[in-house]
RNA sequence: GCCCAGGUGGUGUAAUGGUAGCCACGCAGGACUUAAAAUCCUGUUCCUUCGGGAGUGCGGGUUCGAGUCCCGCCCUGGGCACCA
């Protein structure tokens, strides 16, 4: 037999395997019911073709999951295994710049360099499914999920101030930072108002955060860091009355318990309170002194470590505490942070470290009013022993009149209804989350496909906005009913446009008739009602505009129904009244001709509309559906922005559907102005186009999104790669999705793993996916350093490239080595040695097929098991021992022990003289996942017809696997003494009488009669004396 | 500072509460060879008076029995960064 020669014999495979095309992914013909087989989707997180090209640690992911895809091809899975290329972004327009290149060419040319890279390992990919999200009909999906986030109000303009990469010269997500600093480059971030396209993610924060209960395949940690992310606080906001002032301060606490235990309150230096008291602030200069010191520090200066806490009091200003009355100072200080929360806190120095140390450093008063208890409830010292620190567990109140010893979580409880009865607070959660800043004023990535329009921004509407029922708002508050939500506070906005507004108080809104609103609106409205009015209700103000509208019987331009009632049906205890108010008759046929749009807005969670009303609703008018999870239950908050979001004329105009993809121009120069203009600006002829709505001169966007846009759905793209009407057919996407395995770094758990869920929600949520959740297995690989520990790099010069290691040990040892160096989610050194050894190991498993006898089989009746037992050769118990251990570690990941087993069975194999072909033939089934070419060799060399990898994977016989004779120890006092050999079918009393009877126990007893003798089956007889 | 993961031979590591160190690397000795490489065989946690003794970061505890469980420290890696 001749040596193993692994260019031969991979050269020789690869060939074989493309001609085959034996890993094209069978998909099932869905027209026909032959989808019977179940399916497989394995995936890794696509690589970023960058210049560099490939080293060892990159393809590490790619063979574990090339691994199981292989063994569930082979277990008789439909599998889909595909690879891409997430190819927009910083690096390659870097890479381009200094390499003077276009980003397209090189780009281009990265990604032939990664495929023939990969091409030598031997991988499953089915090439036919590639996906490039540089492509254009790839982005075209990439923009048209923008475009109807965009129309959901989920994407929208912001000018607030945003993290700015000075270096980068790019406006940059929270997610896209590091301790502070730029993660791409390492520069300090500054904070810089600018224009940016930002995406509403804080919308899905509790669904991404609830949705992490359903990921019982995904790694705790990675969970966990998600969850942290998120940040979810629930608590309460408190008003504090400024004194001899209309004005109140808004605090939003976790600790409504401790109310009593606030002796000062903080803002942050940017609060408006500070600017709107400048005159009664008798420390003017002080406190101006102190604002501009903390402009000029950048954010890390601010937070920096260990710092100081600083603060100004604004003198003269005075808060009352809403349940002592008691008068509070107020401070400025730049340890409370004007982005979370209200920018203001009340400082409960008792209970809270930061306040703690200010309120030391400033001699301010400390109360307790939660004290510690034990276990029993009894409280372990009094409230006039304080400790020289500040108690911030749960405790039990005192000093705090009607909640004194309640613990803490009723006391917030209490605190939390008292608050909320007195209309002096209510509860609140917060999230650390922030909203996703998703434009970039970069060059190399898919174009915003929005239009801005002056005419359209200029133009002006006549507004009619409607409520309906609020039988219960006198009694129950502001917030409860219908006569005081978000309508002043749209109708003076719309008002501050120039545009006329119709806002009325309908009559007899307690025991409402709609006939008479109706006839109410038409008899005040004061301006005419024509094609540019835009009509607006709210719950019983929709079935208002039906009537109204039957009624006028003339077209309007626009009729946006927010949560509208459309039967007497839906979720109110005084839903009688309401039944009352119509006939509940519409004719929707006519109707719906009489607006040029209808859109519906609706609660994501049904509350009080039913869902099947809306979709009706929707249906009859072919009105356009935005569901969204509004401030406050049934769209009843005070400001809404869902509601603004579908009424703003700001101008931008989405680009219609089918010119999709807006193409990003290939230019000569696209290098970063850094004046937070896109390097698009400067393109007139692509910039200046005409408005899709109104015909009339408009400005296309011209920032890209960020690099982590098109990998936000990439997965679902494989499935249904070449789909020219949709992003993923619906029913492709049921068969394949949700991912059954996802293999990748650990360093995307807050960042693409956490917006890649976000966009699924998103997709789910507007029907065009049939899971919630993309992912249904999670699992981290671990990193590959250098020799020398360190990461690898050009910069160390500590590079290894998986091309030399192919090259002079082939692509199966290579592929080996990363599977068995370590635990598969640790982070471990290359080794070459590690290298040589399991090359060693091929080249035993290689010469073992000399020893291959078809015709000599060994067979030994195993006795035990009697007549009509299975045959068992020298090698049958390790052999399915091995078999299991291996099938059952693939699929757990663990590759480095199913290795290590196979190397046991190659050197039992090795030991004796012959070895039978079906048991070579099963050890080389075991290893053609991780070695695929020298397997593929070797089963063609003993006789095999066809692919290894169409044989079927080997199931192991649990009889079989069973030893016949095992080692028992035997342990006296705990220590072992003596080990014997016994047959596995031994009973207790004849373990524990052979264990007694052993010369060594005898001797170590010295005569004594053991207390007790514990017999554990299989392992050990533990005699205690 | 807080949270999470982890500390086992010279090295990478393995061990459902049950014989610690499987499988490899390295090293030492031997076989083959004129010689070397390659290959094969043997040995390889430490101490030892060869009976044993000690040993999984350190100190305690639970248990017949702890690398594994509990408590308190130390160290390494990762995450968060004054989030009220």
């Amino acid at each position: 037999m001749s040596k193993y020669n692994h260019k031969e014999v991979e050269k020789k495979w690869k060939k074989n395997w493309e001609k085959s095309e034996i890993y094209k992914t069978k998909e099932p013909s869905f027209a026909k019911a032959t989808a019977g087989k179940a399916k497989y989707y394995v995936l890794d997180m696509f690589p970023y073709p960058s210049g560099a090209g490939l080293h060892v640690g990159h393809p590490k992911g790619y063979i574990a999951t090339d691994i199981v895809a292989r063994m569930k091809m082979m277990q008789g899975f439909n599998v889909l295994h595909p690879m891409g290329w997430d190819a927009f972004g910083l690096p390659a327009e870097n890479y381009a710049l200094k390499n003077k290149v276009h980003p397209s060419d090189g780009t281009a040319k990265n990604v032939a360099t990664f495929k023939k890279q990969l091409g030598l390992l031997g991988f499953t990919y089915d090439w036919d499914r590639e996906v490039n999200t540089t492509d254009p009909k790839y982005y075209k999906w990439t923009q048209w999920i923008f475009l109807q986030m965009f129309k959901k109000g989920l994407a929208f303009e912001s000018f607030a101030p945003i993290n700015w990469c000075p270096d980068c010269k790019t406006g940059l997500a929270n997610e896209d930072l590091e301790g502070g600093l730029c993660e791409r480059c390492g520069s300090e971030i500054e904070r810089k108002p600018m224009r940016q396209w930002v995406l509403r993610i804080t919308d899905y924060a509790e669904k991404l955060l609830s949705g992490l209960d359903t990921l019982t395949a995904w790694p705790e940690h990675i969970k966990k860091m998600q969850s942290d992310w998120i940040g979810k606080s629930e608590g309460a906001l408190v008003d504090f009355k400024i004194k001899d002032s209309d004005q109140t301060l808004k605090v939003f606490t976790t600790r409504p318990d401790t109310l009593f235990g606030a002796t000062y309150m903080v803002v942050a230096p940017e609060h408006p309170l500070i600017s709107e008291n400048l005159d009664k602030i008798s420390n003017k200069k002080a406190v101006q002194e102190y604002i501009e010191v903390a402009k000029s520090k950048s954010d890390l200066e601010r937070t920096e470590l260990q710092k100081e806490k600083t603060g100004v009091e604004l003198k003269g200003l005075k808060a009352i505490n809403p349940l002592t009355n008691e008068e509070l100072s107020i401070f400025m200080a730049d340890y409370v942070l004007f982005g979370y929360g209200t920018g203001a806190i009340m400082s409960v120095p008792g209970h809270d470290e930061r306040d703690w140390e200010f309120a030391k450093k400033y001699k301010l008063p400390i109360v307790d009013v939660v004290l510690p208890v034990n276990e029993k409830g009894d409280v372990l010292f009094d409230a006039n022993n304080l400790s020289d620190k500040p108690f911030t567990e749960d405790g039990v109140a005192v000093n705090s009149d009607f909640i004194n010893n309640l613990p803490t979580p009723q006391a917030k409880e209490k605190m939390l209804s008292y608050l909320e009865e007195k209309g002096i607070g209510q509860r609140k959660i917060q999230y650390k989350l922030r909203d996703w800043v998703f434009s970039r004023q970069r060059y190399w990535g898919e174009p915003i496909p929005l239009v801005h329009c002056e005419q359209c921004q200029n133009k002006k509407y006549n507004y009619i906005i409607l409520h309906g029922f609020s039988g219960t708002a006198d009694k129950n508050g502001p917030n409860r009913g219908e006569s005081n939500n978000w309508r002043p506070w749209i109708k003076s906005k719309l008002e501050d446009k120039g545009n006329k507004v119709f806002c009325p108080n309908l009559p007899n809104t307690f025991e409402p008739n709609i006939e008479e609103q109706v006839q109410y609106v038409i008899d005040n409205v004061g301006f005419e009602i024509n094609d540019g009015t835009i009509i607006v209700g709210h719950s019983l103000g929709a079935v208002v505009i039906y009537r109204l509208l039957e009624k006028l019987n003339k077209k309007v331009g626009k009729v946006v129904l927010v949560d509208p009632v459309v039967t007497d049906n839906f979720v109110d205890h005084e839903r009688p009244k309401v039944t009352k108010s119509c006939n509940w008759k519409f004719n929707f046929e006519k109707i719906k001709k009489l607006s040029k749009e209808f859109i519906v807005l609706g609660d994501s969670d049904f509350g009080v509309i039913f869902e099947k009303d809306i979709k009706d609703l929707v249906e009859n008018l072919t009105a356009k559906l935005i569901l969204s999870k509004p401030s406050a239950g049934h769209f009843t908050a005070e400001q809404e922005p869902s509601v603004w979001g579908v009424l703003d004329q700001n101008g931008w105009v989405p680009v219609p559907e089918k010119d999709l993809p807006l193409e990003l121009p290939k230019v000569k120069n696209y290098e970063p102005s850094g004046t937070g203009e896109s390097p698009l600006a400067t393109i007139s002829d692509w910039v200046n186009t005409s408005c899709p709505q109104c015909g009339g001169p408009a400005k296309r966007e011209t920032n890209t999104m960020p690099q982590w846009a098109g990998s936000c759905w990439y997965y679902l793209r494989y499935e249904d790669p070449h789909n020219t009407k949709e992003l993923v057919s619906k029913e492709k996407e049921k068969y394949w999705s949700p991912i059954d395995l996802y293999v990748g770094g650990a360093e995307h758990a807050t960042r693409h793993l956490i917006y890649a869920r976000f966009w699924h929600k998103f997709l789910f949520d507007i029907g065009m996916v049939n899971y919630d959740e993309p992912f249904t297995r999670l699992q981290n690989v671990g990193l590959i350093l250098a020799e020398d520990g360190r990461k690898m790099s050009k910069r160390w010069n500590n590079v290894i490239n998986p091309d030399d290691v192919v090259e002079e040990y082939g692509a199966d040892a290579m592929r080996l080595y990363e599977m068995f160096m370590g635990p598969f989610d640790q982070p471990c050194a290359w080794s070459t040695k590690g290298v040589v050894g399991v090359r060693r190991f091929l080249e035993r498993a290689w010469t073992l097929a000399e020893k291959v006898k078809s015709d000599i089989v060994i067979p030994v009746k195993t006795g035990i098991h009697g007549v009509g037992s299975p045959i068992k050769s020298g090698m049958t118990t390790v052999l399915h021992q091995t078999i299991k251990k291996v099938s059952e570690d693939i699929l757990a990941l663990h590759f480095n022990t199913a290795i290590s087993s196979m190397m046991e069975l190659v050197n039992e194999m090795n030991k004796v003289p012959n070895v039978s072909k079906e048991d070579f033939v099963l050890l080389l089934q075991l290893l053609s996942p991780f070695a695929p070419h020298i397997t593929e060799e070797l089963w063609s060399q003993v006789g095999n017809k066809g692919s290894i990898f169409e044989s079927v994977w080997p199931q192991h016989n649990a009889e079989l696997a069973k030893d016949t004779e095992i080692t028992l120890a035997i342990q006296i006092n705990g220590k072992l003494r003596d080990t014997i050999l016994v047959s596995a079918d031994i009973s207790e009393e004849e373990a524990k009488q052979a264990s007694l009877n052993s010369e060594k126990v005898q001797k170590w007893l010295e005569g004594k009669t053991p207390k007790k003798v514990i017999y554990v089956k299989n392992k050990l007889v533990s005699i205690v004396v």
